[in-house]
RNA sequence: CGGGGAUUGGCGCAAUUGGCUAGCGUGCAGCGUUCGGGACGCUGAGGUUGCUGGUUCGAAUCCAGUAUCCCCGACCA
């Protein structure tokens, strides 16, 4: 049995996400509480991140752009709802150059009051809209407690803004960047998110409806994974931002902001990872591929250097040919760092004209010929990816309980918890009360949930769908 | 912000009721032997025990204060 070097993730989840992240070198402490250092390789996963969506983003015609980290006190203060929601995790500004502010600045926990005020500027007419755009940025919520990548004080996101005539446009925007967090999640993460509507409740401050995608984690808690705001004309309207229509009369514009944040990096740590290290699909992999040839052996030596060589302009590929650490060592180091395929080389494969693969979701291994090498690199990559996807679906799908039940609720959710579907009357209060008895609240009315004659599960009164339940992150 | 735990070479830990020169593992540097699932030997560097004050002949150990971190809650992307 091979001595650990990280905790297991079988025994204590939290114990096993704080030492891999440190260990595996993604992201480490900080001399400032709250916050946290993005090791390069951390980093590389989110530039990955970036370019996806980036790409989407260009093409659907958003630009980016970049707005002031600090946000005039007034300007949150404009939107009654906006700025209650985020008074309390404020960090704010109150002297400059050595001298007190006249007016307090505010390090942005998100950016639509100071956009909103300079897309005000820059309209007047219906012919101005849409606007479209999108920033890249860091962004400070004073947290009370944080979590590695899920809860820090300070985060690295993407908050897109667009303003448009009308209510359809608007809506159609909503969808468009819920389905590419979908995609995102989905084609790069391998994660299985469950997308749907907010209760009024859980919706972001200021918005008329948020929509999100859910994923479970491990330990049955859900984490929110992106949302995107259809903000109907109400910031419009509080900051008098109006244009002209076709026949001269006010429009105020209607509105939507969405966001994913390198939290999404915790859900993927957390959700493929395994006893052994990270596990990382191919699509975001930093690394897809490293090569290791036996220390000492000359052929394979020789014969990994020139398969390097080979494949590296098509794969994002190492080769780790130094000869001062053991074969066993650099396998349990690539292990723990998540690399989807490695290669192993000695003599007695060289001698062959073989190498032998091993997949990381798996461990398995293979023997095959080096003229067979790319099309079975190839095929595993695909195949690593589709698995870690199905396996996390099948997790989320064997985890979500249809409930009818109070005592059942409450049982799951002190037991295994997970994802729970049950029958909620829409009302705020009954929400508060399962929140306080359960620790869970919705997470969302899922898309596509049909409609269904029942009784809410918590006080009986009629209701119309299931809602979504979890314990969130 | 409430409850719990912690802080001792880079990292992880030990040091009995206060008592010898604060140890061990790992990591690091050098040399040599190794090298197919975290190899080994020898040599060496690295500490005013989080900080401040107090008690004492004597403090890593006791007391008071303070800072930071982690975990569990409440709050949240």
């Amino acid at each position: 049995m091979a001595k650990k070097f990280i905790k297991l993730k079988s025994e204590d989840l939290s114990e096993w996400y704080n030492d891999l992240v440190v260990k595996a070198e993604l992201a480490d402490y900080s001399p400032v509480k709250g916050c946290m250092v993005i090791r390069p390789y951390g980093y590389a996963i989110w530039e990955r991140i970036q370019s996806f969506m980036d790409k989407f983003i260009k093409e659907k015609g958003v630009q980016n752009a970049y707005f002031p980290i600090f946000i005039p006190e007034s300007f949150l203060k404009k939107e009654k709802e906006h700025v209650e929601g985020f008074a309390p995790e404020l960090a704010v500004v109150t002297m400059g150059g050595g001298q007190e502010l006249t007016e307090k600045l505010i390090v942005r926990p998100t950016s639509e009051t100071i956009m909103y005020e300079m897309y005000k500027k820059w309209t007047q007419s219906w012919r101005d809209l849409p606007v479209k755009m999108n920033q890249w940025c860091n962004v400070v919520r004073w947290e009370q407690r944080t979590y590695l990548f899920l809860r820090t004080t300070e985060f690295l996101w993407q908050e897109g803004h667009c303003a448009h005539a009308t209510s359809e446009e608007n809506n159609e925007m909503v969808q468009w960047a819920l389905d590419l967090y979908k995609k995102t999640y989905t084609d790069l993460l391998a994660i299985y998110g469950v997308t749907g509507v907010k209760s009024d409740a859980e919706k972001f401050a200021g918005a008329g409806k948020t929509y999100t995608i859910e994923a479970l984690m491990p330990n049955g808690k859900a984490l929110q994974a992106g949302t995107s705001h259809d903000l109907g004309q109400n910031f419009a309207k509080s900051f008098d931002w109006f244009v002209s229509d076709k026949n001269g009369e006010k429009l105020y514009p209607y509105q939507n902001s969405w966001g994913l944040s390198t939290r999404s990096i915790g859900g993927l740590i957390m959700i493929h990872g395994d006893d052994n290290g990270l596990v990382f699909p191919p699509q975001i992999a930093p690394i897809q591929i490293v090569i290791v040839p036996i220390p000492n052996h000359q052929k394979a030596s020789k014969l990994a250097e020139d398969i390097f060589i080979k494949i590296k302009s098509n794969y994002r590929c190492q080769l780790d040919d130094t000869v001062d650490e053991s074969a066993g060592f650099k396998f349990n180091k690539w292990e723990m760092k998540g690399v989807p395929i490695r290669i192993e080389i000695g003599d007695k494969e060289a001698d062959l004209d073989s190498v032998i693969l091993v997949r990381r979701d798996t461990l398995e291994k293979q023997t095959i010929k080096i003229a067979d090498l790319e099309k079975n690199i190839d095929q595993l990559l695909i195949d690593i990816q589709s698995n870690l996807l199905e396996k996390h679906k099948k997790f989320t799908q064997n985890n979500t309980f249809s409930v009818d039940s109070f005592d059942e609720f409450k049982k799951i959710m002190s037991t295994t918890r997970g994802f729970i579907s049950a029958h909620w009357c829409e009302n705020a209060e009954c929400e508060a009360k399962i929140k306080e008895e359960t620790k869970a609240t919705t997470r969302c009315l899922p898309d596509g949930q049909p409609e269904e004659d029942g009784v809410c599960i918590h006080c009986g009164k009629p209701s119309k769908h299931r809602w979504l339940f979890a314990q969130s992150y």
